[in-house]
DNA sequence: GTCTATACAAGGATAGAC
DNA sequence: GTCTATCCTTGTATAGAC
C-alpha cells in the first residue's frame, strides 16, 4: 500500500531529496526524473513547470510542520513543556529530513537556505515561508502569556522579542550544525533547553531538571 | 584614488553584491560584466572560472571579518565586553554587507545561505568556513577561560559547548532576520546581550548596565 | 501516462583580432 | 585588456506518437 506511491508523489519527494542536498539550480528536472526511472517529459504531465513543484514541496513542508507543532502542543500543558516539546519538534523534524534526504540522520538538513532560495521564486512562496513563522511567533507569545498567568513565566519580559529569540535560538542551532561541523544539535540543546528556560522562569520558581523525558540519541548522530 | 578601482575588484564586487542578493547560481557572468560595463569575455583576463571568482569573495570576506574581530577585540579586556564586542563587529559587518549590496541598511543580508551554497562548489572554500568558525570558537573558548580566571564567568559551564551557543544565537539573530519580517536585529540585540551575559556570570556578580555603548540607530533598519 | 524528438534560451568558456 | 564571434553543454519546456 505505501510502496504503491503515484508518481507525482515519486516526483515531489525526489524533488525535495535533491533540493535540500544540492540546492534548487543544481537540480534539473532530468536529474530528477532519471532517480525516479521516467524521462523528463513526463514530469510535465504532473506539474506545468519546476516552480510548481518547489512551491508544492515548500507547502508540503510547512503544512506538515505546522500539524506536528500542534499535536505536540496540545499534549502539554506547562510552559516549560511546551517550549520543550515544540523544539523537539522541530529537531525532530530536521532529523526526518535527514534520514528521507541521505538515508541516516548523521547529515545535517538545513532548511533555511532552501526557503532563502525559494523566496526569490515566487512572493506567494514567500508569504507562505512568512506566515510559517507567524504562526509559530504567535503560539509561543501565547505559551509566555500563560506561563505569565501561571506565575511561572517573568512578567517583564517583552513577549514580541521574546518568542523571535526563542525561534531565532533553534534555528541558529540547527543552521551552525549544517555549517560548523563543530556544531552537533544533539550536544547542544540539553544546555539550550536548561539556559533558556533559567532567562524565562520567574524568580520564586523552584529548580526543576529535565521535564520532558526526550530519546536519547548516541552522540555520532548530528541529530 | 579609491574611485580608481581596478577591473579586477569591479569584478569582485559586482559579484559578491549579486552573489548577496539573488546567489550565486541567479549570476551569470553577462549580469556581472554588464553592470560594470564590460563584456563577459573580458571577465576571463582576471578570473579563470567562476569558481575562482566565488572563492576570492569568500575568502576576501572572511579574511576582512577575521581582521575586524581582531582589532576590536584587542581593544576590550573584560570579557562581557569582548562577547559584547564581537557580536557588535558581526553585526556592522553584516549592516556593511547590506549597504554594499543594497546602498542602505534596511534590507538583511544572510551570509549563511551564501556559505551554503558555496561549500557545494569546492572543498577549499568548505575549509575556509570552517576554518572562521573554528577561529570564532577558539577565540569565544579564550574569553570564557579568562573571564572564569577573574571570577566573573561560572566556572561550571562547559566551554565547547557554551561557545557553540554563542556563535548559533547570532547567527540564528541574522539568519531570521533575512527570512521573517519581525525579526529585527535592532530590536533584538539588547535583550541577546542581557540573556547571554546572565547565563554566563558568576551568581556574585554585581548586576551591571549596559558595558558598551553601542551606536544607537534608527529603528526603521533592520541592523 | 509516458515516451521520442525537438525547439529555444542561456550559461560557461575559448580563439583570435585589435 | 578588452573586444567580437563562436563552441559546447545544459536547462526548461512543448509537440505529438504510442
Amino acid at each position: 500500500m505505501s510502496k504503491n506511491i503515484s508518481t507525482k508523489d515519486k516526483i515531489l519527494k525526489a524533488s525535495l531529496q535533491s533540493f535540500l542536498t544540492i540546492g534548487i539550480d543544481q537540480t534539473s528536472l532530468n536529474l530528477i526524473a532519471e532517480s525516479i526511472g521516467i524521462k523528463k517529459p513526463s514530469i510535465y504531465y504532473h506539474f506545468k513547470s519546476k516552480e510548481e513543484i518547489i512551491t508544492r514541496c515548500v507547502d508540503n513542508l510547512l503544512d506538515d510542520l505546522e500539524h506536528r507543532i500542534d499535536l505536540s502542543l496540545n499534549t502539554h500543558t506547562q510552559p516549560r513543556e511546551q517550549i520543550e516539546a515544540l523544539y523537539e519538534c522541530i529537531i525532530d523534524f530536521h532529523s526526518g529530513l535527514s534520514i528521507l534526504v541521505y538515508d541516516n540522520s548523521s547529515q545535517p538538513v538545513n532548511l533555511n537556505s532552501f526557503f532563502q532560495r525559494c523566496m526569490l521564486e515566487h512572493p506567494s512562496i514567500q508569504k507562505r515561508i512568512e506566515s510559517y513563522y507567524h504562526t509559530l511567533q504567535v503560539k509561543l507569545i501565547s505559551i509566555l502569556s500563560s506561563g505569565q498567568k501561571q506565575g511561572a513565566i517573568k512578567n517583564s519580559l517583552n513577549k514580541e522579542i521574546v518568542s523571535i529569540d526563542l525561534i531565532s535560538r533553534i534555528e541558529g542551532m540547527i543552521n551552525l550544525s549544517a555549517l560548523y561541523s563543530n556544531a552537533h544539535i544533539n550536544l547542544q540543546r540539553q544546555g539550550l533547553y536548561e539556559t533558556v528556560w533559567d532567562s524565562l522562569k520567574a524568580e520564586q520558581q523552584p529548580k526543576k531538571k529535565r521535564i520532558l523525558d526526550y530519546k536519547s540519541i548516541d552522540l555520532g548522530r548530528k541529530w
